[in-house]
DNA sequence: CTCCTGACTCAGC
DNA sequence: GGCTGAGCCAGGA
């Protein structure tokens, strides 16, 4: 994929405000640091959780928008950071965790459900 | 315009 | 209890 064309995506040329993307980013920007999500969660809070894979989807412009999405503090429902991959560098993802006292183990973020952050419930 | 794929998730075997 | 298949939406070829 092109820079060019992700950009089209993050943002399409000239309006377009509420795409499903730019609804992914906000939810996760509220994401407070040293918290983290799911991409189901974010799915759900934009009432599509079947669409999870949107989510992570969207995520692929994560970092190209402005102002910057922590993808990082997004994972999938078992707490695993499978995006890790598309981080350049991959470990930079779990850097990034860790700094925020996010504790990552074998590609897992351990007391996952105690850091879980609920967007439909604290966003609401 | 049609088909494929993708950072997920749930249900079934 | 681990693996497989199907469902989901949107963008790219």
């Amino acid at each position: 994929m092109s820079k060019k064309e992700t950009l089209k995506i993050i943002r399409p040329s000239g309006k377009r405000e509420e795409s499903f993307f730019e609804l992914v980013y906000e939810v996760a920007r509220q994401i407070p640091k040293g918290r983290v999500t799911s991409y189901g969660a974010i799915a759900a809070c934009l009432g599509t959780k079947l669409s999870a894979r949107m989510v992570g989807w969207a995520m692929n412009g994560a970092g190209k928008v402005k102002p910057k999405v922590p993808a990082h503090r997004v994972v999938n429902r078992n707490g695993m950071l499978t995006g890790r991959h598309h981080f350049s560098p991959p470990e930079k993802m779990q850097q990034l965790l860790e700094k925020e006292k996010v504790k990552v183990e074998n590609d897992t973020v351990v007391d996952f459900e105690r850091l879980f952050w609920d967007p439909a419930k604290e966003l609401l």
